[in-house]
DNA sequence: TTTGATGCAAATGTTTTGCATGCAA
DNA sequence: TTGCATGCAAAACATTTGCATCAAA
């Protein structure tokens, strides 16, 4: 499936999203690699992600927070935006598609999914 | 409550946004109001769309395709987005917020509420 | 008068892109 | 060799902001 030629930055990319479990912003990502890659440039990272993303190998996820983040964890989930500290963090919970349905019921196109993310205070802004 | 002095600007703007069904872009909002105003300047409509936006006269919806968009209709309610022409659109259904409790269930902080939208093919392009 | 609102232009922040060069296959 | 990937810099967007002026109260 993958028609990609290998290149270092792109699985160094790859690697670090991997590692992480924070959801890092494009530049933050820049800013990691440039320890293993001093020379690789933003444009590189971008375009890298975004081949991931559509891929399907990573997740983009856009918080209406400035600029878009990602996770290198794939699979479908749910995310969950702190108001206080601005941490994007996984919420673990059950796919909740019926709400595809309850959209359709009252709607004469075509619903095919969904895009969610919760908010509110994450675990350590709430204890305090 | 509003402590703003009147001005004709943001009155157009928010006659222009309650008359409308679709969801501009502040650009477009920008365009129609040239109409009225020819003198009207772009900062001034994103001065005043977040202003009716933050003393919760008007939406701004974020349906991650570029820029932002602005709702007239006030009230909390559900978005879809086609994908395949682009338009935003109201989808009528009941509120939700069951979901709430579903992602907060397996989480230690505090959901405060959740921003969704759907996604598919709107009842125009389903049809072709 | 006082002070918020405006128009204009410059600045910001994020993301994309053109192009010559580099490197994987 | 071939052509995708890279680094670099410039460009493209969307949005915000500084400031002198304007106008509502």
């Amino acid at each position: 499936m993958t028609i990609n030629k290998y290149s270092r930055q792109r699985e160094a990319i790859k690697d670090y999203l991997s590692q992480t479990k924070e959801h890092p912003t494009a530049d933050t990502v820049y800013m990691n690699i440039r320890g293993t890659y001093p020379n690789i440039s933003l444009g590189t990272v971008y375009r890298n992600l975004n081949l991931l993303a559509e891929q399907g190998e990573i997740l983009k996820i856009n918080c209406q927070d400035g600029s878009d983040r990602f996770d290198g964890n794939a699979k479908p989930h749910y995310h969950f935006l702190c108001k206080d500290c601005g941490s994007v963090l996984d919420i673990e919970m059950e796919p909740i598609d019926h709400i595809n349905v309850i959209a359709g019921a009252g709607f004469t196109g075509k619903v095919e999914g969904h895009v969610t993310f919760f908010y509110g205070q994450c675990p350590q802004c709430s204890a305090k």
